[in-house]
DNA sequence: TATTGTTATACTCTATAACTATA
DNA sequence: TATAGTTATAGAGTATAACAATA
């Protein structure tokens, strides 16, 4: 990409990951009281990509695991998912949504068609496919986690991501 | 919009909503110390639309004032910017970017510029024009502060925001 | 020794409510 | 009375470091 002509297109996108935790906050102002933004993303995750480990997890939340770990406990205390053993490494957990998490994931998704479908009344289809494609792909591009190699983590600053690519 | 085709990708700009805060955390990474992110935003758009009133610079940013003014406290000590009595209306205070903040919001550049050609180097300068451009109309949809009338606030929940449409 | 996961601590960001000063 | 802004308090989210248990 030109470098010069780039910039000013780097400066609105700053701005613009700045500025979008505003909608994100109104997109999850209808969720349950006791249903906060990550519980819900640890319950979407979950159903999306099934059982799964809690370093899995973490990754494909791009937060360390000791986050990770308090939110699953947060689940775990509404009856939401269980903590399996997992039967090839002791150090291990499996988490796994119940019946009630289903439930609770169907209230989720009530509320998030109800406030998209109000804010984007007057969205496309294709517009709104295209948005959802460039975010992929830029969470891609920041080594979201579904493209890093196992073990590597997390830490990876700038320099690090350069060498990798 | 097609209802019932809308809702997987409703969910999935959800889930992106929800994945997009790992981006901005990498990108901010190389942010100076005493530099947190929500001082950056303060200088960036004071910058851009220059000399402005608290209230507009907390509709810019869709927070809460009381939080825009401990950001902008914390930018005044550093000397990033100034606080002067509004000559219009003495409630109001104007605030302006003082010389170390030009400087301090072009070190900010250098590390948004460096940040974005690592991770964005295989994107071509029209995905990342469409990328913003989509995010703009994002957050005008949600209300964003630019679209709002003067003196509503950014107390809109999901009726009131349907009524003014 | 290295890895998985948990807990303790600290920091950033946000909202609500109570308050001061001015319109 | 209403509005502009500040401060106090509480809650959600995150990272780092220290730790326990297992590989």
């Amino acid at each position: 990409m030109a470098a010069r002509a780039a910039r000013r297109s780097y400066e609105e996108l700053a701005r613009h990951l700045s500025g979008i935790g505003a909608v994100r906050r109104e997109m999850v102002r209808g969720f349950p009281q006791d249903c906060p933004p990550a519980s819900a993303a640890v319950l979407t995750l979950l159903h999306k990509y099934g059982e799964m480990r809690m370093g899995r997890l973490s990754e494909l939340m791009a937060i360390d695991m000791s986050v990770t770990s308090r939110h699953v406990s947060h689940v775990e205390e509404r009856g939401w998912l269980e903590r399996h053993p997992d039967p090839q490494d002791g150090r291990s957990r499996l988490l796994s949504l119940t019946e009630r998490g289903n439930r609770q994931l169907d209230t989720l998704s009530e509320a998030t068609t109800e406030a998209l479908e109000t804010f984007l009344h007057d969205w496309t289809e294709e517009d709104l496919a295209q948005l959802n494609e460039l975010l992929e792909r830029l969470r891609e591009s920041f080594g979201d986690s579904r493209a890093r190699l196992p073990h590597q983590g997390h830490r990876t600053d700038h320099r690090t991501a350069l060498k990798n690519k």
